[in-house]
DNA sequence: TCAAAAGTGTTGACATTACACCCATGT
DNA sequence: ACATGGGTGTAATGTCAACACTTTTGA
């Protein structure tokens, strides 16, 4: 066991896309009574560790994904440190961290991502069998503070969708007009008329028709696209604006 | 002397707005040889500095913040956290941290924050001597990683300034259209068109003339606005488009 | 009187929105 | 045959970019 540096960790918000909704996936929390066996606490929390010593905060986060989900180079943002003296003081907070790691300090500042994973590509139950899914709007009740993680990682990975095309990230290699739109609408929580979606995308050139056609459920065979993150590159122009 | 966390830090990235130019403040570094007298290091760095057991993060920096301007209450904005191991590992830098902080971490991790202040109200040399105002596209020799830490800090100022207005922050209570103008320019790095900025703002409820002229070195008086904080959080509409 | 910045409107191009019908296919 | 989602075009509106002349006033 390698030696953990015991005041920084990383969390993860791993946001994934299915049945048309956005999901984040969650690792459930037990503790009970040693001796009468109720149920002290039971909820859920994120993925997370501490960094070990001689580990980049990156390669941390890293890790943590690769060990809950067991995929490798797949989306990952930092987007906010957390370091309040108070957030982990809750008392089902304390109860937990004394019972389960005792020798932990009691201030611990979290450095915290998020990442976009296909999601047919992650077995939680088998990777992890404490983990699965949940709606971004149904969460379950959570440990320490991480529903204000969630909640400021989905601020921005809409501001993120908005500017840059991450969305396909969620996605399998190849999708449908119709699974990218219903991808965007669940992100920024909106309806978006189909005719102008198609409008919108068919500009941007590096979401690329394929030959083949899918029969994604529905009775009508729709046309497969890929993403190329190449012809993105290439084509991009960052153009400034003075809207708000 | 209050208890550090040797492996925490904060440093903040000053950003005030002079000579119609976008300034950092920076901190002299020196270290001369005790017998030779030969200088070893001669550089700048940002504002800095170890967190202090029990406290926030947050409070971390106000208080470098309050340290080395003399302000409070003052824009601040985290953003991001800076964790590779390497990232103190030049040889100056070294030399330096043995020298001057024999007794602290290897690994540092990083937390960093932009502020934005009205720097008629900072005098850096009254303040603090070793201090002073560089324009972003002319820094001197910097050290540990703090030119990335800049150059990341204005990205993350310029998509805010893009969607918040932000830019306020930089600029006396009362100014003028064309001191407006000029900051966007300095920030965003581009030419705007008067007359198309005049007429964008003057969209903007919460930019709010006064009936006040202004002789800012100018032949004839411009007149004075203010901005309304208060105005702009009630009207704020979040907007969603599917641009990027 | 003139140089330098302030103040102002119009037009064309482009992007966004709203909206309705036919098509292909599996049941 | 029909229900479901796929595929497409047009018109109205709104936003952005380009552009030139007059006014004020300090030097």
């Amino acid at each position: 066991m390698e030696a953990i540096i015991s005041n920084i960790s990383v969390d993860c918000v791993i946001f994934g896309f299915d049945n048309n909704t956005l999901q984040v996936l969650l690792t459930k929390r037990e503790l009970k009574d040693r001796e009468t066996g109720e149920l002290l606490i039971a909820d859920y929390t994120l993925q997370g560790h501490h960094i070990l010593v001689g580990e980049n905060i990156d390669d941390a986060a890293k890790r943590v994904l690769k060990d809950k989900t067991g995929l490798e180079n797949i989306y990952l943002e930092q987007f906010q440190t957390f370091g309040d003296i108070n957030r982990l003081r809750r008392p089902k907070d304390q109860l937990w961290l004394k019972t389960m790691y005792p020798m932990v300090s009691d201030h611990v500042v979290s450095v915290c991502y998020y990442s976009l994973v296909d999601s047919t590509k992650v077995n939680p139950d088998l990777q992890h069998p404490y983990s699965s899914w949940f709606p971004v709007d149904q969460l379950p009740e959570l440990g320490f503070d991480h529903e204000e993680m969630i909640s400021m990682a989905l601020e921005y990975l809409r501001n993120k969708l908005w500017r840059e095309p991450v969305g396909f990230e969620l996605l399998p290699d190849k999708f449908t007009l119709s699974q990218l739109q219903s991808l965007y609408e669940a992100i920024l929580n909106t309806e978006i008329d189909r005719r102008n979606f198609w409008k919108k995308v068919s500009q941007m050139k590096f979401v690329i028709p394929l030959d083949e056609k899918h029969k994604a459920g529905s009775r009508k065979k729709a046309q497969a696209f890929i993403f190329s993150k190449d012809v993105y590159e290439r084509t991009r122009k960052d153009k400034l604006t003075l809207s708000y």
